[in-house]
DNA sequence: GCTTGACCTTCCCATAATTGGAAGCGCCAC
DNA sequence: GTGGCGCTTCCAATTATGGGAAGGTCAAGC
């Protein structure tokens, strides 16, 4: 098959298979055209790329995978310790978002939200964990 | 203040300054060297630019928090809308890498991780939604 | 045979935010 | 007057994806 019904088999775009072609992550044989031709195993390969970036995997680690999953010979250990290390990753990454949206969330409930200009989000923007600015407006003068 | 000294007293790069500027982000006056020249209104304006990026904002909502800022005649309620819509950003991604951690250690807890190749990992990540693929090495001739 | 349309090719560019480096100049202290 | 630091601009890389141009190929229809 072609690009295109590689694409619609897999998931992927015709212009990521491409690209991913060009970082090395995949192969694929040319027909007389110079168009690339696709088996069922290479679908099945682009599936598991699919699947691993929808687990978050980056592409770096996708190889990696890819690599193990080709190879009979394989280690479980080191699937295993790419996934987990890339647990970690993902629950620092929303661990650290949902901290931001909670602390973010906390300043919007005292903002009373109308046609009023005083509002404690761009307060806190403004000061945050320094002291308060003090007469901004009127000091800029106090360029050293 | 000559850059260097607004990037320690803000906490962003140099580097960054001057790439805010070109975006449109910032302005600075220029000294008679053609260096570029900040007072303490203009740190603030840094910090505020920081402490935002620090709450995840996109630049594209920092402009306009920030106009929002320098604005005195500003209603609360733009700001408190941002700030609504980028909680509600936050969460969702959060939760979608909270979903993708889970469902990973999940699958990481069934794999023994030792030197035997067999895996549910990569069992997972080959097979997903649809049903297992069937004789996989065999069958490269199936190309249509 | 020729057109049309769908498909394919490669190459360049854009996104978002940040960082790194190179080449060249000014400035200050010693 | 010179060394080192700071400043300038420009160019590029990162990560993953998409958009589009300019052209080649193929199958169908008339």
């Amino acid at each position: 098959m072609n690009i295109g019904e590689a694409a619609r088999a897999s998931g992927i775009s015709a212009k990521m298979i491409r690209h991913y072609e060009a970082i090395g992550l995949i192969s694929a044989r040319r027909g007389a055209n110079q168009y690339r031709v696709y088996a069922q195993a290479d679908v099945a390969e682009l599936r598991f790329i699919r699947h691993a970036r929808d687990l978050g995997f980056p592409l770096q680690d996708v190889k990696r995978l890819l690599d193990l999953w080709r190879n009979r010979a394989r280690a479980s250990a080191e699937v295993k310790r790419l996934a987990l290390d890339h647990v970690a990753a993902l629950e620092a990454k929303a661990k650290s978002l949902s901290a931001m949206a909670e602390s973010l969330r906390h300043l919007a409930e005292h903002c009373h939200g109308d046609a009023r200009p005083d509002c404690p989000i761009l307060e806190e923007l403004a000061g945050a964990f320094s002291s308060q600015v003090e007469s901004l407006g009127g000091s800029e003068n106090a360029t050293k």
